[in-house]
DNA sequence: CCACAGCTGGACTGGCTAGTACAGTCCGCA
DNA sequence: TGCGGACTGTACTAGCCAGTCCAGCTGTGG
């Protein structure tokens, strides 16, 4: 019953388990990836998959946990100090880069969210955690560039926010289907003029 | 191999087939539904779907497609007499109760091409389609808009559409993992002030 | 009323799946 | 050295899956 691992090389063999299930989840979809190719890729058996969790669904869980985790430090790191339009600019274009030359898959959170929203519970709020995590990122930049006087004092910087993310997600949805990275950009520009209304 | 039926018995067949399959799709996801309750649903066998289909992988495209043109007929009744920003608000707000008295669910379109993208080149190409001709709803209704003098003759109709759709995709996309129909209202309410800005 | 192409029912196959069972191995500790 | 709990390798089960096969039904043109 899904106990917690106990000494370092059970955490080890956890771990490994876990960041393969991520990696494989994010790559072929939780659908198309079996619990065997998991555990051959983590070199493990099943025995310690059903160890450490209940089942497939707690495994999915912990997978789209460490994923979104990693994602979001990468955002932090990208979004964290942004405190002027120009910056924003500047982190949202490197952002649509590197999503480019990925070959345009799937937004890393929003896929997994989408796939697993109506089956598991539990990883559906870590997909939703990190949205809001990732608002938040925007949010706060937002309000440092209010605080800093580039935005006016009424610029509602949670709504900005969501809206920004929205566009970036659904511009991602976009130049998936399309395989065209145009509709991505269009959508990131049109955020960012959302925000410029509000510029001082 | 994937002949077309040639009597209207065939015929019948073959639509009973592919609507029970894009039902069933739309409902629980393509990943998540087998042949065999399509068929059972459709009341049909195996052969059947052998007869008309060369496999599992042209069934989903043709059930892509299907939900694709549905889907669009409700969006052209909604938007194609559209011709100023009040009736633009109108229908997006009929389009997001709808939406969230549907238990927000994913976008009937984005979630299938989210799936489907890197794994059915065919029925991939079917959903930007769709995304295309929603795409092109917005741009003609903003056209209309312009040529009646609300919006300016700079509006760019073809970029504010596709920005609309990008945040419309992604407030969808945001609201499913949330659970929360605010997401897309703000997203919505974003897209329709970005042509605001282009109001006379 | 027969021929025959189009269509249909459904049993069957082989491979893969999640999950179980169990016989171990490893390692800190006394 | 040997006890015991944590951990591991692997064979196994039962069920489901896509896809195959073929015998038989249907209904239309001659």
């Amino acid at each position: 019953m899904s106990g917690e691992p106990k000494t370092g090389r059970g955490r080890a063999s956890r771990e490994r388990i876990v960041e393969r299930a991520a990696e494989l989840f994010a790559e072929r979809g939780v659908a198309a990836t079996s619990l065997d190719e998991v555990l051959a890729a983590a070199r493990a058996g099943k025995s310690q998959l059903y160890h450490y969790f209940r089942g497939r669904d707690e495994l999915v869980a912990a997978a789209v946990g460490l994923r979104c985790a990693q994602v979001l430090a990468g955002l932090t790191q990208a979004l964290g100090a942004v405190a002027s339009l120009a910056e924003l600019e500047q982190a949202l274009a490197g952002f649509a880069d590197e999503y480019e030359q990925m070959g345009l898959p799937g937004c890393p959170i929003g896929s997994l969210a989408a796939e697993v929203a109506e089956r598991n519970e539990d990883a559906r709020q870590r997909a939703a955690a990190a949205f809001d995590a990732w608002e938040q990122l925007f949010a706060d930049a937002l309000e440092r560039m209010r605080e800093r006087g580039e935005l006016r004092a009424d610029a509602p910087s949670a709504v900005l926010a969501t809206a920004l993310l929205a566009s970036i997600e659904g511009g991602m949805a976009l130049s998936q289907a399309r395989k065209d990275a145009a509709s991505l950009r269009i959508a990131v520009e049109s955020g960012l003029a959302q925000a410029r209304t509000y510029l001082n």
